[in-house]
DNA sequence: GGCCGTGTACATCGAAGGATGCAGGCGCGG
DNA sequence: CCGCGCCTGCATCCTTCGATGTACACGGCC
């Protein structure tokens, strides 16, 4: 049960480096080498590779937009690597559907440790990384603050509002709203009408807006 | 240099063996113990340790609440530690700023290292559900698919009526709209009235939504 | 039981929204 | 030059919305 890799990476001496790396651990074959992006994307067609170490910086056709096509076509796990941590390329690359993250300054060990984790369908971030896609996650947006009031507001609301809100963050009309939900369209409205004054708007325009922002 | 840890979990049995393990390494010393998320806390704050381990489920307050505390007083760093791999868990315990995430079936070694990782400052995440972390983090919300059709349509928009798109996402009234353009209400209506048919809506809510979605 | 308070439900009426028709002002190619 | 298409602008008419008053069912409490 070897694990088959492709090495993408355009300077030769480095690629030569990881092929050394590579071709120590008993259970890695590599599978073959390529000098740029495209030739990364041909080669994990022909090849079907199980785990693509792929350069971030690469000539003709980038690591990350390679990996995007690797990963679209289900060619194999792509593991991305890089000289520098910028943001870019980290975010760009997890984006992209890459399975894990390392910088080139990896100990050999933890290199092949990393091709191993990555061949069993894990994740893998470089540790000096991961903070920082921690904290990139635990706050996506600055805009996607829900503002607790408004949260509390929306708390408040009957069950009955929560639904009637929740159609309307779908652009529904009272007279849909009153199919959905089986009431009448007046009740609707009451529904509607009661909910807007609780949450202090003045049109189901912004309703839906709210809704939408806290993910109804 | 030793890092001083304080050990957070209430099953006695549990928090013994992690204590055994931690003292295992001749550079970490445990500051303290604690049986649940308030005397975590209280005892962070007095003894003030490089790096907390925190269980995730406890008594009277639990370890992501914890964590939250911590990390907003900058008393620690904080290393969760669960049975589960559950989402919410984890979701929950890096937005609360949490500096890593383990799962109790490490291995000794591993969480020696994972303690040390954390002490110096960066992240550490377990294998098992770094993959997740990188697929929610690649698609922080299924609906933020901006379907390119929506937004070739909104492209295909005038500028006034994208203009006018933009205060309907905001929730304005053609009032409002035609007081901030400067223009008469009625026309207001009519570039609303004109981007509904262009873009296939039925109501300004909808309008609101899409501009929503597309980011305006 | 009798009396709240609350959630749900419906009808009415003035206000807003939305469709439609039409006019002035551009740029473009015949 | 003149028609043509397109964007922008305004006015009219009908629909939908939203505020308000009211009714009834339910659960808790004296």
């Amino acid at each position: 049960m070897t694990i088959r890799v492709l090495v993408a990476e355009d300077q030769q001496a480095v690629r030569a480096g990881l092929v050394l790396i590579l071709r120590s651990a008993g259970d890695i074959e590599v599978a073959g080498e390529a000098a740029d992006g495209e030739e990364a994307v041909r080669l994990a067609r022909s090849l079907r590779p199980d785990v693509v170490l792929m350069d971030v910086q690469m000539p003709r056709l980038d690591g990350v937009s390679a990996t995007r096509q690797v990963v679209a076509e289900g060619l194999a796990d792509v593991l991305v690597l890089t000289t520098f941590d910028l943001d870019e390329y980290v975010f760009g690359a997890l984006r992209a559907g890459a399975s894990g993250f390392l910088l080139k300054n990896t100990e050999a060990a933890d290199l092949i440790a990393g091709v191993r984790t990555v061949a069993r369908g894990e994740g893998l971030i470089a540790p000096a990384v991961t903070r920082r896609l921690i904290a990139e996650f635990a706050a996506p947006k600055p805009a996607r603050q829900p503002d607790p009031a408004q949260h509390a507001a929306v708390a408040a609301l009957t069950p009955r509002e929560r639904e009637v809100l929740s159609c309307l963050g779908q652009g529904l009309s009272n007279a849909e709203i009153a199919a959905r939900l089986e009431m009448a369209e007046a009740t609707a409205k009451t529904h509607v009408s009661r909910l807007l004054g609780k949450l202090e708007l003045r049109s189901r325009v912004q309703a839906a807006v709210l809704a939408q922002e806290l993910g109804l």
